[in-house]
DNA sequence: CATGAATGAGCATTCATTCAT
DNA sequence: CATGAATGAATGCTCATTCAT
């Protein structure tokens, strides 16, 4: 038997096509996929990727195990289209900000952080694990997630340098290191914030705006 | 992300007993010791822990999986040590930094926040681990470890008011929020910092004591 | 390989009512069934039956894995229809030679074992399945399929011992011997033909013809 | 965490290293390495190499599933090992029969068959493997294992060609097209020979080799 | 101290099959 | 006829841990 097929199979995949049908019962196709990727979001949040178990994302939506490959390719697969999905969110908040209109570049970085750390606030769990599991992707597609992080470092380092000759902040400041600094501040927030806690959203928001404008040797 | 996972097993340990012997060769029993937390250091660091296996740390040291078991009780047992050990140093600078004599808070501060810093660049591995992996740790170690990091919570927090009074800092600062932006900016640290990168680890720390200035709204 | 794999499950067959209807689009539906085979045809051939997936079948029809079981009852029944079909037009070639008129032992022979192979390298995947696969039928099947073999077996030796009686070959031959011999040879031939490749079918028939008229011990 | 590590962990293998060492209970480990082949031989020649799982493989030797991979990397490596080893030995054969002095080439082509048919009947489930589930190795590992093969292909050519030169078959044979006639009758004995039945070992050897001489036109 | 062998539970994944719509 | 969703059992494989020698 001329066993010649090795491996790669690209089968037409089952979900896919299914995309735009109007017969009864469907677009439950659309909302069982985020259906399961709640439930991942949920379990790779309280679990952690690496330690979650595919099990465990079946019994979150209540079906076997089995049941899940119907919707996933693999658990890593599931966590690409999480962390694709947070990401794309991510982005469409520093479209956002950069579509503002006259604006300054000190409020654009207000509104940035601000609006960033209101998403991560909101959406915690999904947050965390874009911060905390993005290494368990296969090296490919961390590679490309990396790349398209890199963005929004550049923006941040554009903005700071266009408010250093808007004489906005201080022009001693070093962009490149003070991007790290602040992105860590706006990181750690999936870290240590608690709905229902302490501190409220706005209160984290326009918190965070406060301490990058005072960062930058701005006046606030 | 919070693991609630359990295996809490405090079995008393056959180094427990070992402890200070005297028997000739022992000096080598602690070098010993301190090579197997390297190594898993090592391994913990490249891989997670949670991927990481026993069998990878056996490999690392160049004995067999077995082998290994003699010198740790459990793979949790092992990243416990390490975490512990991390902790210690991490307490140790603070204590430095609490000792300095004659020095305002805001230098306090700016001492703190540069020392972990020059300390983090130079232990990368155990501080990504540190940050990364401490939930994998058994629910009482966890809460343990946790508890005793909140002592560097509240002596920045402190310190901060402190600084409030002596009129050093910006009083209109909440030194309970900002303590968390802080404490990002310093922690994150580890997942930037490249050793031979585009910044030294003087520059980096330099850089954040500044940054730490600047964001409580103090005069560099 | 002696497969003890047994699922017997002669369960009465959809279209086994099916068979012989006279609806309109009737045509379409043999057309459909031949279809069906020639798809598994080709993936039994090019993965192996066990390897095979029932899934592979649909993708290269087109259609959905659970739309194929209106067709087919098991995916042992589709290697048994596979089979069988094969077994069929291999017995249509021994009922043809046995037919010709005029035409001694030995040269009845040749006549036998040319078309077969002529047929092999015409229909190398049926042949393979044929060949390679039938272990994995049912217990129940695998035997009756061999016990329809079984008949060549007898018509070549019988073809044998009347050549030894004409003087064509050699009389010292043991036709039960030889036969195995001559079998391998024809039916190996799946293995290493190659369609387009250093033989073309009418060599590899002829050559095979001359083979056996040889290997008889008779001139040819 | 700089998960750079990226799979391929090539670690220090368990076994290997193991080989000649004298401590009372080893050799043991040659022993169970060869207890692990047989029980495989046994398994994959029963249930086809597909359709055996590694289980059956574990039952056959009373231990664990999870323990015979103490022994085994994969279970196609315990093909790969198995095949290996098959192919030494019928190698092995080609050897002693090329190594044979004063024999002139026809002889040498009854010498090969007769051996290596004789192999075959006394290592039936081995052979059985070898040619039947040859395709189920990786890609690399069959390309491999075939083009060794193919040295005994060149082998039995050169004889033919040989054996022409010098008259002792007729000049109008093709040996590129008998080679694989040869080889079928030869092979194709793993599939028909029963251990115990109608022939025995030496009638079948000394069977094929006189069935080779005829069907190159020589006088046996 | 170290080894080699085994355990047993768990895991991601595949797959033939069913069935309501 | 066809689809989409689910089932449930099996499969190959990993791994922390144990323990006699």
């Amino acid at each position: 038997v001329a066993s010649e097929a090795d491996k790669t199979k690209t089968r037409t995949t089952k979900r896919g096509a299914a995309a735009g049908r109007t017969r009864p019962g469907r677009a439950n196709g659309a909302r069982r996929e985020q259906e399961v990727l709640d439930a991942a979001t949920k379990v790779f949040y309280s679990r952690g990727y690496s330690d979650a178990s595919v099990q465990d994302i079946a019994d979150e939506l209540g079906i076997l195990k089995g049941s899940l490959y119907y919707y996933i390719d693999s658990k890593e697969d599931l966590l690409f289209r999480l962390l694709d999905e947070t990401h794309e969110e991510v982005q469409a908040i520093l479209e956002e900000v950069a579509a503002l209109e006259g604006v300054g570049p000190l409020d654009r970085l207000r509104e940035y952080f601000g609006r960033q750390v209101a998403y991560t606030t909101r959406n915690l769990a999904k947050m965390a694990i874009y911060y905390h599991d993005l290494d368990q992707l296969s090296a490919g597609r961390r590679k490309d997630l990396n790349r398209k992080r890199r963005v929004h470092e550049k923006f941040v380092i554009d903005l700071i340098e266009q408010a250093k000759k808007a004489g906005e902040v201080d022009s001693e400041i070093d962009a490149n290191l003070t991007v790290n600094y602040l992105f860590g501040s706006m990181i750690w927030v999936y870290r240590w914030y608690k709905p229902g806690g302490k501190f409220k959203t706005d209160q984290v928001s326009q918190g965070l705006a406060d301490f990058v404008t005072r960062s930058l040797g701005a006046r606030s």
